[in-house]
DNA sequence: GGAAATCCGAGTGAATTTGTCGGATTTAAA
DNA sequence: TTTAAATCCGACAAATTCACTCGGATTTCC
């Protein structure tokens, strides 16, 4: 029932991206530093929010990634979906009876739906703007040059 | 981000519990029957359930398991966390610093929790009586002996 | 005494997670 | 035109977790 670190170090990205990428593409290799976070590693994770359509890339030198869409449009949602795929905690809820004998005998389907739709609510209400306006208070409040983003 | 079996298996036994143990102890074997889980391994699961103090248990022959409190007094959140530990999707939240440098510097952490808070409201907010309630609805209608129980 | 049940811990195969690595390709700049 | 910086891509690997299984000890009813 834990979030990967697909997920923790995804949206750490998206949110560095978020504050650096404005004017320029920005390299795995900064963020990887910035955020402390294996290059290697999070290469793959970018590429894959890339293929989803979160962030394009700008091939060879001085080249990097940047969001495809405004801060404001990309929900935590988005993101946390796009590398650790459907996030229900348990998927018999989807419509087709798959593997599901008597669903509409079955009573513990009714908790699984619950929890589903309140994760659901809960990731898709919140936006990267928000976050990033978040950070950029703390910067304030602390007088540093960078939020941290841990976990 | 998944439940695991673990939980969704002990969900299923405790409404089964529930059901059949009001008069007389319960085994193993009957409760592993009428879900269809292997016996071995949901043996191991009742005894977490037991040393968690939502069950008790009669030893020897003829003996089994019931549940230690009614059960309305029980809710899905208590089994849920019995077998599965601690049910945050992200455990940074937790009041010390343990491995999370600058914590209150940390932006992403708002978010977990929201995420943890939400899914906390709803496995607490349904008790196991309710299900119990919604599985008699289903007999009824149905006609038949008991409510399957899936997932 | 024997059968039915809970107790208990160790082991195991498969899947998933969390990366690493080597190299191909693209592009800007020297 | 060479070189360096970067994205691309897929394969591999160690570690962990999951989902069980198993053998046996103990307790209790008949």
């Amino acid at each position: 029932m834990k979030l990967s670190t697909k997920g923790r170090y995804g949206l750490r990205a998206m949110i560095d991206l978020a504050l650096y990428s404005e004017e320029e593409p920005v390299s795995i290799q900064s963020i990887a530093n910035r955020q402390n976070i294996s290059e290697s590693y999070l290469e793959q994770l970018v590429r894959k929010l890339r293929t989803e359509g979160l962030v394009t890339s700008v091939r060879g030198a001085g080249g990097g990634y940047q969001l495809a869409k405004p801060s404001s449009e990309i929900s935590v949602g988005d993101v946390l979906r796009a590398l650790e795929g459907n996030l229900d905690a348990v998927s018999c809820s989807a419509g087709s009876v798959q593997g599901c004998e008597g669903a509409d005998l079955c009573v513990t389907r009714y908790v699984w739906e619950r929890i589903n739709e309140s994760i659901t609510q809960a990731v898709d209400s919140i936006g990267i703007d928000q976050l990033v306006e978040e950070s950029r208070k703390v910067r304030e409040k602390k007088g540093q040059l960078s939020a941290q983003l841990c976990e």
